[in-house]
DNA sequence: GCTGTAGGATTACATGTGTAATCTTAGTTG
DNA sequence: CAACTAAGATTACACATGTAATCCTACAGC
């Protein structure tokens, strides 16, 4: 049962992921930053996160330190396969042809496509 | 403001993209090929799509006959958009290449990739 | 013409989500 | 040591979502 993590817990998440153990405050501020929310309510979101086992703590004196149970990079790639097979049949090609006809690659993004593609075929012969 | 779709409103998008104008029924009976939802269901969904002012009908004796007032390239560049921002800062090559990692880049994928990019260094130069 | 029915409209209802406020309690402070 | 406070736990509450069931009504058939 894999509870999906909203947008809005994956802030959070993304906040924990920069740097880690990290007290609640410790997120706020970070969330703060960018975001206008309120403690109670990022405080509602590492609960919510806990619940779905996505983080954990350790109890430390009064408060706790969370840390992620999730790599991001296992979470992104899930959420990337996720999307690719859902609107484009399960192949990444059609996406990045979908950024090219929208003026959306990058030099760098191409270049950095290139090299991964030289490697890719340098394992795959 | 833009009242995003759901995955089930998606699903039925999709049916509809598949062949338009066509009836409730019409979209019933694609779904019906792999999905098993009540027709009340997907009848509940068309509505909420023509709500969100995603599709739209002509009054066609008693029934309507649906079709689409977003194109599928628009609406899955934008969701693309939206998830690689997100999650990779905008640019698309990190998500490519946790395709390449995991293994779940084709050889058809590649050879995409390597035309495509071919073809916005022509158009880029 | 009256009745059943097929379509859409309306209503339902549990659970999820965004966004907090209130409650409880173990330390901190005077 | 009594009162305050800060942290997490619990509760709140409107709106969204998944998943239908019921209501209403215009035609199709007798």
């Amino acid at each position: 049962m894999t509870t999906d993590i909203t947008k809005t817990e994956y802030e959070v998440l993304d906040a924990l992921w920069e740097h880690y153990p990290a007290s609640a405050n410790d997120i706020i501020q970070r969330l703060n930053q960018n975001k206008q929310w309120h403690d109670k309510t990022v405080k509602t979101l590492l609960s919510r996160l806990v619940k779905k086992q996505v983080i954990d703590f350790d109890k430390q004196q009064r408060s706790y330190l969370y840390f992620p149970l999730v790599e991001r990079s296992t979470y992104t790639q899930k959420e990337s396969k996720s999307l690719v097979s859902r609107l484009f049949g399960g192949k990444v090609a059609p996406l990045v042809a979908g950024f090219a006809n929208s003026d959306s690659l990058s030099k760098e993004d191409v270049a950095e496509l290139k090299s991964l593609i030289k490697k890719w075929e340098q394992d795959n012969d």
